[in-house]
DNA sequence: AGAAATGCGGAACAATTCGTCCGCTTAATC
DNA sequence: GATTAAGCGGACGAATTGTTCCGCATTTCT
């Protein structure tokens, strides 16, 4: 019996290629970007894309589930260096602005994957930040009530494109640094329900053109 | 002579409903929502959309506009309540994240408009917001030197769509108050460049799949 | 090298979405 | 109420984007 052949290495290639400029291009258009336009860029046919990523939604899922893979190596990184507490926080945040270009798109929008290996990888990822917001507690470093999901929420946000031009990032460090200010202090971590109401935002509204 | 007739009174209606609908319906659905939909949700014709804003631009920039009044509205709001430091940064954001459905999409992605009264309602947001900091590192409240521009990019960044759930909202809270500590304290607010390399981005990038 | 199957490209077709146009409705005016 | 023109709706052709399909190139294996 000739049992199945090995797959052609031409096609995995092609799927890397594929993920990357399907990340550059929609941190450049918008998630909305034509599927031929990411084909292009790869270098292949639409066929190609098609074959490996039947719809937009698959390509979606699999720039995730890459997102959580260069999360996890990030943290890694971290470990091996020694680092815990507030300098591994702070490491983690800058380290994820410097790849923000290929995590933006992939984790902001549609419901998480809910397949076994993305739901590991997440909460391994959660399982990392909060040992070190433990030890970040335990030496003194961080006294903010914080969990993972606020740290992971304030990353989301941080590492979304910024409005232009190439200052872009350095506002970006600058709202890391307060943030990790605030982690530091021990004050309060929740703010009062919105002093507006809806009504009054109607109100306003209603006022404006 | 029979001068120009006065405008009719329901163009201006449509004018408010569609944006109205158009803020709901790219909220739900992104901005690359049908302009059909737009029109349906707001009870008229794409004829009458297409009158008013001729191309999706034209209806972003009347919604980035619609945006710039909204906040003022709510400056108008803060300062009329004797408001000002700390407490009315805080009012600010959380002002901000109440009507967040109706700011978010209009102030970011396109470049800001660079018409005079745009310019102008930008500046006087910004102007308010530094007599708010001012006033803050005056009594002691504020001790981070950041700018009006920080509060911005932060403004922009909590009021975004938020990943899913209800909690959301909760979640925007809590960076707020986080946030908040972090102007509070005198602690640096620039981090050190990102500690990895874009060359170490690309290595853990070609590991990954 | 030759055979077999895997994967590729991109033309062709289908589905959306855009934006215009024009006959009809309705508010403004007398 | 009659007149007038601004404004409305929505069908329709154009343009864009999504998806399939199949002949051909490439890789694997003998």
């Amino acid at each position: 019996m000739p049992g199945p052949r090995k797959a052609r290495s031409d096609a995995e290639a092609n799927r890397r290629r594929l993920l990357a400029a399907a990340v550059t291009a929609m941190y450049r258009e918008g998630r909305a970007v034509p599927l031929a336009t990411i084909a292009a860029e790869a270098g292949v046919g639409v066929g190609t894309l098609y074959r490996s990523y039947p719809d937009r939604d698959a390509l979606l899922r699999a720039l995730e589930h890459r997102a959580y893979g260069l999360l996890n190596d990030l943290l890694d990184d971290i470990e091996r260096e020694g680092l815990s507490g507030l300098d591994a926080i702070a490491r983690y945040l800058t380290g994820s602005l410097a790849m923000s270009d290929q995590l933006v798109l992939p984790l902001r929008g549609a419901p998480p994957l809910v397949t076994p290996p993305a739901i590991e990888a997440r909460e391994s990822i959660n399982r990392r930040l909060e040992a070190f917001l433990a030890a970040g507690r335990a030496d003194g470093g961080i006294r903010a009530p914080v969990n993972a999901t606020d740290l992971i929420a304030f990353c989301s946000l941080v590492t979304h494109p910024l409005p232009h031009g190439p200052d872009g990032e350095h506002l970006a460090r600058r709202q890391i640094a307060v943030f990790l200010n605030g982690l530091a202090t021990g004050g309060p971590v929740e703010v009062p329900a919105p002093p507006v109401t809806r009504a009054d935002v109607e109100r306003a509204f209603r006022r404006h053109a």
